[in-house]
DNA sequence: GCCAACGTTGGC
DNA sequence: GCCAACGTTGGC
C-alpha cells in the first residue's frame, strides 16, 4: 500500500475540517496543477495519506486514508481536473513539523522538502515510517 | 505581507 | 517552440 501527503491552509480546509464530515471523508477537490493531479491518479483505496497543514501550522497533523480514487473535481468546469476522496483516519500524537523534518537527515529526500510547491506528494514506505515515528505513533 | 520558486500563458 | 510576463503557492 503506498503513502501520500495532502496539504492545505488550516484556514481554508484543515484536520478540523475533514474530521467534521467523519466516515464520508470529502472530496480532495481544487487542485489545478497537473503534477499533483497525476499524482492522485496514481492512488488507490485503502492508501493512507499524511494531512500537512501549510502556510499557518507547518506541521503534519494526521492520518488520512483514500476512500475513492481519481474522478472528476465536482468543483472544476471541464472535465479537465481530477482528485480522489479522503477521510480523517487519526490524529497524530504529536505533530511533526517542517523544522523537524528538514533537520531530520533521513528524509532530506521528501518532496516536502525538495518541492514545497507540490500539494500532493509521494511519500515513500521509509518516509512514513520515520515521520510515525518522530509523531509517536504506536504500531497498531 | 514579502518574495522566491515554480507553473502557466501567450506573443512572436 | 522559445521565453517573458504573469499568477499562485507557501515558507519566512
Amino acid at each position: 500500500m503506498a503513502h501520500w501527503l495532502f496539504k492545505s491552509e488550516p484556514d481554508v480546509f484543515g484536520w478540523d475540517h475533514l474530521t467534521a464530515l467523519g466516515q464520508a471523508g470529502s472530496e480532495w477537490d481544487g487542485v489545478r496543477n497537473y503534477q499533483a493531479r497525476n499524482i492522485m491518479r496514481q492512488m488507490a483505496i485503502g492508501d493512507t495519506g499524511f494531512f500537512y497543514h501549510s502556510r499557518t501550522g507547518l506541521e503534519i497533523v494526521g492520518i488520512v486514508e483514500v476512500i475513492a480514487t481519481a474522478h472528476p473535481d465536482s468543483t472544476a468546469q471541464d472535465g479537465k481536473w481530477e482528485c480522489v476522496d479522503v477521510r480523517a483516519l487519526k490524529r497524530l500524537p504529536r505533530p511533526v513539523t517542517l523544522d523537524q523534518i528538514k533537520s531530520d537527515d533521513r528524509l532530506s529526500d521528501m518532496v516536502l522538502v525538495k518541492n514545497s510547491r507540490l500539494s500532493v506528494q509521494p511519500v515513500s514506505d521509509a518516509e512514513w515510517q520515520i515521520v510515525l515515528e518522530l509523531a509517536g505513533h504506536s504500531p497498531d
